[in-house]
DNA sequence: TAACGAACTTAGGATTCGGCTG
DNA sequence: CAGCCGAATCCTAAGTTCGTTA
């Protein structure tokens, strides 16, 4: 009935059903009820009765008692050495400490195309030459960027680099046994009796902002973060993590209706940043599971929702018809929310909600297809969508009536936000909100490609490609993109090589058939034909061979630049997965490598063959 | 109801690892 | 054994969602 998966236990098989149809607060209720170190075991020790229970179901409580060590500070900046200079204008000059700090932090990067940018460059400049950062006097003389000379520092770093990858053996492995040690120490916290690890248990280490696309903030200086900033969350009872010797914690505070171990406000943006736990702890995987039940939910009302969103197309509120488009796009191109942003603050992306004019085109007619909006924007990331679509009638209809009269630069959707939406979403679902239907049809889509695309009797191979196809149809549906690799072309042509070899055996194999056939002909003995067998199998071997090796070439360049990692992490139910393996007799680590499998633990034990998202 | 803040998921690029090959 | 390459892991930015406040 239980099973241990690391250190935890947790429900074999829990029907899927069970929970089907049902609030996602149940799930956990169902879950709970399950898991023994939640309820039946702590009851059989005696240490908590039904109460603890009481308490543990409690509206909003993730834990009981939390312990751990607080983050990893790295450890403080570390000047040059003396024959290491910065120049401003040809003149060495020897910077106070911590314009020195972020003058090197500016010179690692003189590589990166960011050090070219201008805002990225003027950025730096302005927040270097703070007078926290900058002395007085050095404000004086350094006055201009271009001025400023970074190369050494830049080589002394290259050097550096170079020095630790040329270290010999033994000191690579005390390197090593170190990291281990700090993970050891801090990596790991104390849940409800249970040692999980933790996601990100260092503090962020100071440096330049790296912000995606066109940031207007890229190049500022991040600031080094201090004991002092940072509030450790834990139990009450709990051994409270000592701060760095000769420092102090912001806060320590114990609330248990939060999962972050640690937190701070980061300078750029100001937003919080949390320490939490790794996507393998209990806590994370039953929220990844609850995500994927509300999906599956979905699966039961789409239909409806469907067919009432293309009966709000034709409503005499100009509201609900961009509502009702507006989902349409979401539901069949899964696009984002998109929340409005403030502007000038980050890069300028846009969802479904926050499209403007200028991000369609209407083509009544296009490559022999009809209604057909053409869509480009940057998305999340500065990630560029661009598809053309061919659309109902009635929406291409309504687009051109949102459009009317509108400038390039207006909202698409002016009736219309995230907030909106989702008010309306749950009222048609509990627990609907605009990100469901990626999920759900990311994962709908996993199951049917994967129906449509394997045979029982490929071998191995075969049915991970086809396994990945799935995967690729997904993510591309997703728009998850990634830069094609640096290696590419040259990986490319290595295999080519390979497949223009395996080309020329072939060649060669066939000529030896045709010779062993004959001989077989003139002589007529037992022996020259058993030859032209053997010729014959090394011929379909080689064959084989070579199919195997264009199907991996085709792969390969259809997956120039599609990121499967994304859809396979978070949005792709994984006991979809598990079942495919299982109904198919593929080992489950040709699926998920040994991360995936401790996020999906719960999953590759949870589901059979039988399951059905 | 708009603006804001908090908490959490999702995302691609950068860095490191580890196995293979010459 | 170095050097290369793809895979795995790390890193942290950038989203979504929901609750609170003015």
């Amino acid at each position: 009935m239980w099973t241990c998966i690391g250190n935890i236990l947790w429900p074999k098989r829990v029907a899927p059903t069970l929970c089907y149809g049902t609030k996602p607060g149940c799930l956990l209720k169902a879950w709970r009820r399950q898991c023994p170190w939640l309820g039946a075991a702590q009851r059989r020790e005696g240490s908590a009765g039904p109460k603890w229970q009481e308490e543990k179901s409690e509206d909003g409580v993730k834990w009981k008692q939390l312990e751990h060590k607080g983050p990893y500070f790295a450890p403080l900046y570390e000047p040059l050495p003396d024959e290491v200079h910065f120049y401003y204008d040809g003149n060495a000059m020897k910077l106070s400490l911590a314009a020195e700090e972020i003058a090197t932090f500016y010179g690692k990067m003189l590589d990166h195309e960011y050090t070219t940018k201008e805002v990225f460059q003027n950025n730096f400049f302005n927040d270097w030459q703070k007078a926290q950062e900058m002395t007085v006097e050095e404000k004086k003389i350094i006055k201009h960027l271009d001025k400023c000379d970074f190369t050494e520092i830049h080589k002394y770093f290259v050097d550096k680099n170079e020095a630790r990858k040329a270290l010999p053996k033994e000191e690579k492995q005390k390197l090593k046994e170190e990291a281990d040690r700090l993970q050891e120490e801090f990596g790991y916290c104390i849940l409800d009796g249970h040692r999980e690890k933790i996601g990100n248990f260092k503090t962020e280490p100071p440096g330049l902002f790296r912000g995606r696309g066109d940031h207007p903030k890229m190049g500022m200086l991040k600031k080094r973060i201090m004991p002092e900033d940072v509030i450790i969350n834990c139990s009450r009872d709990s051994k409270i993590p000592e701060p760095p010797p000769g420092h102090k914690w912001k806060e320590v505070r114990f609330d248990n209706t939060v999962t972050w171990l640690a937190s701070w406000t980061e300078n750029i943006q100001n937003s919080i940043k949390y320490i939490m736990l790794n996507p393998s702890s209990k806590l994370k995987g039953e929220k990844d599971w609850q995500k994927y039940e509300v999906a599956r939910r979905l699966k039961g009302v789409v239909d409806k929702i469907r067919f009432q969103y293309r009966f709000d197309w034709k409503s005499r509120e100009m509201r609900k018809r961009q509502r009702a488009v507006a989902l349409y796009f979401i539901d069949k191109l899964a696009l984002r929310a998109g929340n409005e942003k403030e502007e000038g603050e980050t890069a300028d992306t846009v969802g479904c909600c926050s499209l403007r004019v200028e991000h369609i085109q209407l083509h009544r007619e296009l490559d022999g297809q009809e209604h057909v909006v053409e869509f480009d924007f940057l998305g999340k990331d500065c990630i560029r969508y661009y598809n053309k679509v061919p659309v109902e009638k009635p929406v291409f209809k309504n687009l051109q009536l949102f459009m009317e009269n509108k400038d390039p630069g207006d909202d698409l959707f002016d009736r219309l936000n995230t907030s909106t939406l989702n008010k309306h979403l749950q009222d048609l679902m509990d627990g609907l909100t605009a990100k469901v239907f990626r999920t759900y049809n990311a994962s709908i889509t996993l199951q049917e490609q994967l129906r449509a695309l394997t045979s029982a009797e490929d071998n191995i191979a075969a049915k991970i490609l086809s396994y990945n196809r799935a995967n690729r149809a997904v993510a591309i549906l997703c728009n998850h993109q990634r830069a094609t690799p640096k290696t590419f072309e040259k990986s490319m042509q290595n295999l080519q090589t390979k497949i223009d070899a395996k080309k020329e055996q072939l060649a060669m194999a066939e000529q030896e058939l045709k010779r062993a056939k004959a001989d077989a002909k003139a002589r007529k003995d037992v022996k020259s034909k058993s030859n032209v067998d053997k010729k014959k199998k090394l011929l379909a071997k080689l064959e084989e061979q070579l199919t195997k090796l264009c199907t991996q070439a085709t792969d390969k360049e259809e997956n120039k630049q599609v990121a499967l990692g994304t859809s396979k992490l978070n949005y792709l139910d994984p006991r979809i997965s598990v079942a495919w393996c299982k109904k198919f007799g593929v080992p489950v680590e040709k699926i998920y490598n040994k991360t995936q499998r401790e996020k999906f633990a719960w999953a590759i034990d949870m589901a059979d063959e039988e399951f059905e998202f």
